[in-house]
DNA sequence: ACTAAAAAGTTTGATATCAAACTAAAGGAG
DNA sequence: CTCCTTTAGTTTGATATCAAACTTTTTAGT
């Protein structure tokens, strides 16, 4: 009897590289997440938070659709938080006038001021982290993080 | 009227930075997540994956209280995945002899057959990964990553 | 022009997670 | 000893998210 045979399965070297990847990520997220969810205001999720980010950022007017597609959730989710937002008065959502189908989305004034003091309650968060971990050092491995991204989108 | 005194907050390039490797992180975790979530038996969450794989790698016989440290979730959320995996079969989970606030938690001989089920089912997930990032890269920005959730961990 | 397929958005039901309150046991200060 | 504080685990209520089913509108193929 070969002495692997009866080892339980183990991954390969490769393999247990990216478990680990994957795992630390997990955990950074979680960890991250909720420690923004902690301070930001006006009962702002993360997600409601980076929407409205996103919509300054890259501009407004965008359908729910492409939104669920550029942050990765499910329309179901989109439509929770585009929903929640317009009742908070951040959002304005309008049909759009060209396709039955969809509706367009808009930040409103108060949003704008939401995100701006969501921005100020949230660098407060970041004060302290040059310490342990430098700008350069995100600045190293951001593209790979983005190549992952890019990757997982795509081969979905 | 200087010119940038009617802009919007603008976050710092660093704060900046700091912004986008969180949103970078973020979206890579539900990718995963949701990806392994997709193919793993058992109707295992990632989470339950994680603990059976934890007990094989680092040993059994932890207490929730550690086990939810090690994964960086609440007590409420470990006594959910605990007793879920009970209900399988997977773990056993004993009061502790020393200390009668305490629990151990042990796996079981199907718990150990469920986590080799599960790592055969995650590996083909995994197999077309390299040629959009190769483990080199994985391997370059991992211990960056373990840098960064040890910080968050430390400084919470 | 008609019909089938695809796309946009909502709804429904399930579940994982969190924060906070709660119970019970252990430890420590005096 | 006694009381106060800390720790372990559970429970409760809220919410974010997903998958899948459903409605309406658009697009495409014949």
């Amino acid at each position: 009897m070969p002495a692997k045979a009866a080892k339980a399965a183990a991954p390969t070297p490769a393999e247990a590289l990216y478990f680990q990847l994957f795992n630390e990520i997990g955990i950074i997220a979680q960890l991250s997440g909720n420690r923004f969810q902690k301070v930001l205001p006006h009962h702002l999720t993360v997600a409601q938070f980076s929407l409205l980010n996103h919509m300054i950022r890259l501009g407004d007017g965008w359908t729910p659709a492409r939104l669920a597609a550029a942050f990765q959730v499910t329309k179901g989710t989109m439509t929770n938080t585009l929903q929640r937002l317009e009742a908070k008065g951040f959002i304005r959502v309008e049909p759009d006038a060209d396709d039955a189908r969809s509706k367009r989305v808009f930040l409103t004034p108060p949003g704008q001021s939401a995100r701006d003091a969501a921005l100020k309650a949230l660098t407060p968060e970041l004060s302290t982290l040059p310490e342990g971990f430098p700008p350069a050092l995100a600045a190293e491995i951001l593209p790979a993080l983005e190549r992952l991204r890019i990757w997982l989108d795509a081969n979905r």
